[in-house]
DNA sequence: AGCACGCCGACT
DNA sequence: GTCGGCGTGCTC
């Protein structure tokens, strides 16, 4: 044992403290302890183990108490490795890695009164005397006699008797009670039939043994499962998982927030029953604490969750799936900014464990890396002969602007059609391609969007100066005071909501059932689930809203789907607005029919050559992949280098202005040819809860370095006070 | 970050 | 006289 540990004390402060350890005590990496720290004694992280000290040895004080080793040895290597790539300090990378009831610690285990008889008594002897006088707790005894021991609910609802009996027989001292830890149950009484593995078909063997193949590599590759909606993706995860365990170690399953059901957990938990913890957002504290645990003890070898559950503390993981792999939300928005897709692999190449990122429409970063052989690739290209595609049709509003004499919100196709299942009493489902808030200025008609000729981004309109910046190299431009492409004079700003279709479409449909869902109407947590509920079960005819109405495509009685205007999404001021357009498109294509009838996608658009369109339409995504090459490698986007994201907020503007400005220059300074260094300039949003925001973007070819420049100037470049610096480091969102 | 120390003003 | 404002400096 070493002489000296090294801690992190749990406070925003981000230095570590050397500390003599007692003899005796076992301590190793992600320890926590108590330390003496000043006068008072606070909790740490032992993130080290040395011979030698720079501080006075003499002056320093010894280990307190070892609470427990928390975080696996690897994992404090990761965090170490999170902390360094996204520019934050190690003590937030380490918290990250903790939930937060037990990081606190604070959960109280959870304790059960179990009831059984009394040693050294005979109950089937006491049964007759008891049923002459006292018939309920007869009752009780004989009910015990077949369950053993039991929670006093349960022997209450099978001996069908009060309290009152088992009180009695308490106090006689024929049964007794012992108090013992239980886990909460996050699954309620959900029962379970283990489900036998499937027969995988060609392909999806392939896959299998694409996978299981690297387990036995010393240098286990990433595979890319890239496969089409119902072809059976899962099953192979399924399948591996089960490869691993057989091999004693751990497996590690992320989903998507969202996408993480009550029905996905079943599919793990019907294969694998208790084997499988969860870790979500749904769970209470106690939950959480105690399915934590549990994978902490190596109770359970498999965890399903979100984002986060990516830290789970197994000690030797040997696969770790991250199911739809381009999910943007797989990118944590506060400090330690890390993308948990990301961070698997490098989780991966620490464990050495197999990697496998699954999607149907996998991110182009991830393609990019298949196609250089950085990653392995199956695919699984088939659907069940019973399943059925919807019919997808580009609508072109051009012609339709054309035929009608003027520009139209609904083309007439899409009228009919929604006639035509209000008739046949389906339902539909009106899209609007577009993310978060609209920033850029749009022609409600056309939707003609002014772009930088250099950036080849979307303009982003500033309504306080009147001006259309590029956010990306500053350039700035007077707004058109009338469309340049069809004359129209109302430029829009919020370009077309929700609000607005829903309006246009009472006006069209004056008696059909519509509802809407969008962030603006779904202010209570679980109002997203009610509509979707609600329209499910067919209470609605007709359902308006953005993203996040992905869920309700896949129901059965929605039969039409109309992207209002796929433009919207292309016109985003982001370098990935045509992958995540296609990307959506081709969700809204895949929706798997069952039944008959899987119905219609219409896709309205004044642009309807445009790649991302076309080759959704056509389920290309290999060409799809090909022009975005070309269109990102000319630019030098994203993957073709990398990409830090500065924001600057602070309560005034001008001050704010100079310190991004300021900023920028001392940065410049470390920045050699490698970099290119964008001008700070006013966010897209400009300003947040009376905060001011400025931002400005750095590409770079040498990630690693840039990355230990910005490290340094968040450790030494003071921003005043009230004013912040946030770095993000491979952004997902560039507003 | 906490927490103490410390050096000034305003209230009993 | 003492209560309390938050500036400065330290924690192994
Ligand atoms: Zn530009
Ligand atoms: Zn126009």
């Amino acid at each position: 044992m070493p002489k000296f540990a090294r801690v992190l004390p749990d406070m925003s402060l981000d230095k570590t403290f050397d500390y003599k350890i007692p003899a005796g005590m076992d301590l190793r990496l992600g320890c926590r302890v108590r330390i003496p720290f000043g006068r008072t004694e606070r909790t740490g992280y032992v993130v080290d183990l040395v011979d030698k000290s720079d501080f006075p040895e003499n002056r320093l004080k010894a280990i307190a108490v070892n609470e427990g080793h928390l975080i696996p040895e690897k994992m404090m290597q990761l965090g170490q490795w999170i902390a360094d790539y996204y520019c934050t300090g190690m003590i937030q990378s380490v918290r990250n890695m903790l939930p937060a009831p037990v990081r606190k610690d604070k959960v109280k285990e959870k304790t059960q009164k179990l009831l059984s008889f009394a040693e050294g008594i005979q109950p089937p002897s006491l049964v007759p005397e008891l049923e002459k006088k006292y018939p309920p707790r007869a009752a009780v005894v004989k009910a015990l006699l077949g369950l053993k021991e039991a929670p006093q609910a349960l022997l209450m609802k099978v001996a069908n008797v009060s309290a009152s009996p088992i009180k009695s027989l308490l106090k006689a001292g024929i049964l007794e009670e012992e108090v013992r830890h239980v886990e909460r149950d996050p699954f309620g009484d959900e029962e379970v039939i283990i489900s036998k593995p499937l027969e995988l078909t060609d392909e999806q063997t392939d896959a299998f043994k694409l996978i299981t193949n690297e387990m036995d590599e010393e240098k286990p590759a990433t595979v890319v499962l890239y496969g089409i909606t119902g072809s059976g993706k899962t099953e192979v995860y399924l399948q591996a998982i089960a490869e691993a365990l057989s091999r004693g170690k751990q497996a590690i399953v992320l989903v998507p927030e969202i996408s993480l059901t009550p029905q996905t957990v079943h599919r793990f938990r019907s294969r694998f029953g208790k084997q499988v913890s969860v870790l979500h957002s749904g769970l209470s504290e106690g939950e959480r604490y105690d399915q934590w645990k549990l994978i902490s003890r190596g109770e359970t070898q498999i965890v399903v969750g979100a984002r986060s559950a990516l830290f789970a503390p197994f000690h030797n993981p040997g696969i770790i799936v991250v199911d739809e792999e381009h999910e943007p939300s797989y990118k944590q928005d506060s400090h330690p900014r890390y993308n948990a897709r990301d961070i698997a692999v490098m989780r991966g190449i620490m464990d050495k464990c197999p990697v496998v990122l699954g999607s149907a429409t996998p991110s182009f970063e991830t393609m990019n890396n298949a196609n250089q052989g950085k990653y392995k690739m199956a695919k699984l290209t088939q659907r069940p002969s019973t399943a059925v595609v919807p019919s997808i049709k580009l609508v072109d509003m051009r012609t339709e602007a054309a035929a009608t004499g003027s520009n139209q919100i609904f083309s007439r196709e899409l009228i009919e059609s929604v006639k035509q299942q209000l008739h046949d009493r389906m339902q539909t489902i009106l899209f609007l391609n577009r993310r978060g808030y609209s920033t850029h200025l749009t022609c409600e008609k056309c939707q003609y969007t002014s772009k930088c000729g250099d950036c080849s981004t979307s303009h982003t309109y500033h309504r306080k100066s009147n001006v259309l910046i590029c956010h990306l190299c500053g350039d700035i431009k007077e707004p058109p005071t009338k469309c340049p492409d069809c004359g129209h004079k109302d430029l829009s700003f919020s370009g077309l909501g929700t609000e607005k279709i829903e309006r246009l479409c009472r006006g069209v449909f004056p008696n059909a059932r519509i509802a809407r869902m969008d962030s603006d109407t779904m202010t209570r947590k679980d109002s997203h689930k009610t509509m979707l509920g609600d329209f499910q079960q067919g209470k609605y005819d007709i359902l308006i809203g953005t993203q996040m109405i992905a869920k309700g495509l896949h129901f059965p009685r929605v039969t039409l789907v109309g992207v209002v205007f796929a433009d919207a999404g292309l016109n985003m001021a982001d370098f990935r607005a045509a992958e995540r357009t296609f990307q959506l498109l081709a969700q809204v294509s895949g929706r798997s029919g069952r039944g008959d009838d899987a119905g219609r996608v219409l896709i309205q658009t004044y642009n309807p050559t445009h790649p991302a369109l076309q080759c959704a339409l056509e389920g290309d995504f290999d060409a799809f992949y090909e022009d975005e090459k070309m269109g990102r490698e000319v630019m030098k986007f994203p993957p073709f280098s990398k990409m830090v994201l500065i924001h600057f907020r602070g309560p005034e503007e001008g001050p704010l202005a100079s310190l991004a400005s300021d900023f920028s220059q001392h940065l410049s300074k470390a920045c050699t040819k490698d970099d290119r260094l964008m001008p700070a300039v006013p966010s897209p949003i400009e300003k947040v809860r009376g905060q001011y925001r400025y931002q400005l973007t750095i590409f770079s070819d040498n990630i690693r370095r840039l990355v230990r420049v910005l490290n340094w100037l968040r450790l030494n470049y003071k921003a005043p006070k009230e004013y912040k610096i946030i770095i993000d480091v491979d952004p997902q969102s560039l507003m």
